[in-house]
DNA sequence: CGGTTTCGTGAAATAATATAACATCTGTCC
DNA sequence: GGACAGATGTTATATTATTTCACGAAACCG
C-alpha cells in the first residue's frame, strides 16, 4: 500500500470508529499503520517486533487485542493458511473477500468476486446453513512469478 | 462416519496407496481411522492423545507425519480455521472440497459445490493466477442449531 | 465536580500448535 | 547380504495464541 492509499485507509478508519462509538486508539491505529506500509502478510509476532519502536514494551496480548479489536471493525483480515495478518484493501463497505496466496512471492492480492460469494451463500443455503464468516484463501502461484519460472 | 463408511475409507485408501506405490504403515492407517470414527474434527494433540493407546509413545512429530502423508494422498483434509483435521468424505477422487463449519455443534460438512469451485478457478485466472490448493472454509450455524435457537 | 462504571492496557505465565535435527530401524531391490 | 530409500524414535525447540490479575484512562451520570 503507497502513502497515498495508507493516509485513505486511516482516515477512514478513524471515521469508522467514530461512526461506530469505537475507539481507534494509537496502539490500534500503530497495528493497523504497520499492516497497511507491510508488504506481505505479517504475523502476530512479526508484528510484535515492529511494535518494539514506536510501543513500550509490547507483549503478544498488546498485539492480539489490538488485531482482535480491527478484525471486529473489518480493517484488517486474517490469512488462516499462513497464520497472518493483512490490512485491508477497502474498508469503504463490509464485505466478503477472497484471497489469492502466492506461494512463491508471498504477494496476496485480495479479490472481492461477487460470483464465488453467491455460489457460496448458495451451497450453503442448500443445507440450511447459515454463513457468518467464509475463508477463502486459494495458494497457488501468482501471474509474476509464473511468468518468471517460465523463463 | 458409521462402521461401514469406515471399512471402505481404510480399503479405498489401501488400494489407493498400492496404487501410487506409497506405504500405508499401521501409524497412518491409526491416525485414518481415528480421524474417520470421530465426530469431529480433531487437532494434532487430539490425535496424540488418541493414539497412545495403539501406538506406545507417540510424539508430535509421529503424528504429524502421518498427517502429511494422508494429506498429500487426499484421505484427510486440513481445516485452517480450526486448526484441525478431518477424514475426507470422498475419497474415491480428486477434489476441492469446501467446508462449512458450525460454531455451535462443531459440526463439519464437506460439500463439492462445483459452481464454487468454478467461480474460485475464474477468479484467479482473471488476474493470471495459477491455483494449487484452495482453502474454502465457511463458519456459521447449521441447520440443526439455527431451529433449535430459534424454539 | 466527584464517583462509578466501562473499556483499554501492563505484565507474567502458560497453553496450543508445529518443526528441526539427528539417530536408528525396516523394507526393498539388486 | 549390502546398499539404498523411506519410515520411525527421540529430544529439543520454535511459533502462535490465551489466561489471569492488576492498574489506568476515558466516558457517563448524578
Amino acid at each position: 500500500m503507497n502513502n497515498k492509499e495508507l493516509s485513505h485507509v486511516l482516515a477512514r478508519a478513524e471515521l469508522l470508529c467514530q461512526e461506530r462509538g469505537v475507539r481507534l486508539t494509537e496502539q490500534r491505529k500503530t497495528v493497523l499503520q504497520l499492516l497497511c506500509v507491510s508488504d506481505k502478510p505479517l504475523s502476530a509476532y512479526e508484528l510484535l517486533d515492529r511494535m518494539r519502536g514506536v510501543v513500550k514494551n509490547p507483549a503478544p496480548p498488546t498485539v492480539y487485542r489490538a488485531l482482535d479489536f480491527l478484525l471486529e471493525q473489518g480493517l484488517v483480515h486474517k490469512l488462516e493458511s499462513l497464520h497472518a495478518y493483512i490490512g485491508c484493501a477497502h474498508p469503504d463497505h463490509p464485505h466478503a473477500s477472497q484471497f489469492l496466496i502466492c506461494d512463491n512471492c508471498g504477494e496476496v492480492a485480495e479479490v472481492e468476486d461477487a460470483s464465488v460469494a453467491k455460489s457460496l451463500k448458495a451451497a450453503g443455503e442448500a443445507i440450511g446453513f447459515h454463513t457468518r464468516r467464509p475463508v477463502v484463501e486459494v495458494l497457488g502461484t501468482c501471474a509474476q512469478c509464473t511468468a518468471k519460472r517460465n523463463n
